[in-house]
DNA sequence: GACCAGGCACATC
DNA sequence: GATGTGCATGGT
């Protein structure tokens, strides 16, 4: 929690999903499935001009995704690049809830072990797009792990080597409280933290997280 | 013109 | 089971 504070008292809260409006709606939470898709090795503002070219199509909707061509799809998400996977990725996500019903809501509403194994079972679906989705889609708390998480807490001697998605994730699910919302914005802060050491060129100096330096004692 | 951004699937060794 | 490669755009 003290890097947490730390990170947070530098950054500010961030803000992500789903503290932005109209986020708690069905359309809201397609739209948070399709930027976890969207934005695998991808910069965000390029997926927020691919999710503003769905919004204006009026196609952040599971039936319209659903109805759409591949190809028209593929047109309206181009600025996020790899645009006929990330299309076809797509699609497999919205097949997957349409034969679970249809309802993004309902599809979501489930426990957590559950709804993370029918969102890695999707094609296109790893680890990282299928916690993101449960976290900020669903609100509920799995914590999220990313190539900043593993690169800074290897660095400040909280992650060994060997150490992969599934243990650096039981280490800050165990180390933390069970709480989305903390869970929420450890993950963007962690993302806003690594940012800032690209470009510093990963030096310590100034960096939040530099009292903690190889002797943390926890998360 | 290189390098990178909130990965993943697939081939190959 | 570890490592390499394709996917493609837009900003720095």
């Amino acid at each position: 929690m003290r890097m947490y504070e730390a990170m947070r008292g530098r950054f500010g809260v961030q803000g992500w999903w789903p503290s932005q409006a109209g986020a708690e709606t069905a359309e809201g939470k397609t739209e948070i499935c399709v930027g976890a898709i969207l934005t695998q090795n991808t910069n965000w503002t390029n997926v927020e001009r691919a999710i503003e070219n769905l919004r204006r199509a009026d196609s952040l909707s599971v039936e319209a995704l659903d109805a759409m061509r591949p190809t028209k799809l593929a047109g309206l998400i181009r600025p996020a690049g790899y645009f006929n996977v990330k299309a076809r990725r797509l699609k497999n996500f919205i097949s997957a809830v349409v034969e679970a019903g249809g309802d993004i809501e309902a599809f979501l509403d489930r426990p957590i072990d559950e709804l993370r194994a029918a969102l890695l079972a999707v094609n296109g679906v790893g680890p990282e797009t299928a916690d993101s989705m449960i976290l900020y889609a669903a609100g509920q708390p799995t914590f999220v792990i990313d190539a900043y998480t593993v690169r800074i807490f290897r660095r400040h001697g909280l992650l060994a080597d060997g150490d992969n998605y599934a243990t650096a994730k039981a280490m800050f699910e165990a180390a933390l409280p069970t709480d989305a919302g903390l869970f929420n914005d450890y993950h963007a802060q962690v993302v806003a933290t690594g940012k800032w050491f690209c470009r510093r060129r990963a030096r310590c100096e100034g960096c939040p997280l530099e009292r903690f330096a190889h002797d943390a004692d926890g998360p």
